[in-house]
DNA sequence: CACTGCATCTCGTTA
DNA sequence: TAACGAGGTGCAGTG
């Protein structure tokens, strides 16, 4: 990885084209050429990049640039789409090369899967008598996260979310749209559960007979693992 | 910004738990609080971060941590969520600070707005006779695209994306369900305007009798400028 | 302030 | 490989 603090203008020219006024900033340019522009602030987003591969090619200024006090035009290209970034390079404040080999990865625990996981096992959170039938139930519009009965031994399709918005809402209604033309399942209940449920999306789905519940993680796995860890 | 190049492991605990395993990688700490830990490939998202405002605290290791090689425990933790990032620092390889004060920020050109105005502009594009109403015409549910009137004077209401995916064509039914309802505009027809449509996408537009449209931006922007700039 | 919709989204999983 | 959905999404615009 090197890494090189400059005085620099950055035009990027792509699916769209961006620029960047002459100012001292990061440029990251990573082993696989990738390269990141990054300010003193804002989140992990860069003002400007390019996603591997990429390759960085480096010319001199035109007069004109030379004479704006650019020191070196820096092109990285994209090898698949020729989307470039063109790095106008006005003074090099500190430049480092550093080796970091290959990283060993990310593990993480928890998000939806474990939600579904969770909701799974205990799906009597959703009333008395339910019982789950499967995870994962295919359809031809795609899974429904967990198909479950309910006492009555009637089809229930549950959509799982982290924030329920009106997007998983429309999802759980094409699950229930096709599933309801099946004689053998039909009529199939849908609940929307979410550990944060929006108001629009809580109105779309009452409004079209669909059960909300929010969900409450901790409680969930409290009750998997009454040894809860605590941090 | 300070810039850290360390052989580290990383925790991380909010609305998830992810962690990574000991490795060199660089820790980048923002004026704003915000930390950003990159490995050496990858595009611009960090392995793991946290965003402003944070605060940064340094605390000795146990002594079973320094058994196991680890020198300072680096603390972030979010102002506001209580999410926080834990960095056993193991052994620093670099360590250098830079002033690059505020960012002057970056200007955009291009995307969906560009393609809506560039589509507004040449309607016939849809077909002979077209003509653009208005663009973003406000619903009780959002701003629709374009409004326009084909050749024989009934609406249309258009709904542009760069990739029409599914969810597209819900936003769009959603507005044609709405506006359908509106005596004084109905019958409205829908057109589903992408430079890319998805094959599900276009499925459920057709099943809905929603018109798809493939837009070719070079295209349309070249019947706005013959003299197409070259980059 | 909360909500919505876009993104040079990125990133994983699966058909 | 392409498509689809989720994200610790981030981010800007709007009511």
């Amino acid at each position: 990885m090197r890494l090189v603090i400059a005085n620099c203008s950055v035009d990027y020219a792509g699916r769209l084209t961006a620029h960047l006024p002459l100012a001292p900033r990061l440029i990251m340019l990573k082993a696989d050429g990738s390269v990141l522009v990054h300010s003193d602030g804002g989140s992990y987003k860069p003002l400007n990049w390019m996603t591997p591969p990429a390759a960085l090619t480096i010319a001199e200024p035109s007069a004109e640039q030379a004479e704006a006090g650019i020191a070196e035009i820096w092109t990285v290209r994209q090898a698949k789409t020729d989307d470039r970034l063109v790095i106008s390079v006005a003074e090099v404040l500190s430049d480092t090369q550093h080796e970091l080999g290959v990283d060993p990865g990310l593990t993480k625990d928890g998000v939806e899967a474990h939600l579904q996981e969770l909701l799974a096992e205990h799906i009597e959170t959703l009333g008395e008598g339910y019982s789950t039938i499967r995870r994962e139930y295919m359809t031809a519009v795609g899974p429904v996260d967990i198909l479950a009965r309910d006492a009555r031994g009637a089809a229930v399709a549950v959509e799982i979310k982290r924030r329920g918005g009106v997007d998983g809402v429309e999802q759980l209604t094409r699950y229930l749209e096709l599933m309801n033309r099946d004689p053998l399942l039909a009529p199939v209940a849908g609940v929307f559960a979410a550990q944060e449920i929006r108001p629009q999306a809580r109105t779309l789905a009452e409004d079209r007979g669909i059960r909300c519940v929010v969900l409450d993680y901790d409680e969930l796995r409290g009750m998997d693992d009454p040894e809860s860890r605590l941090f």
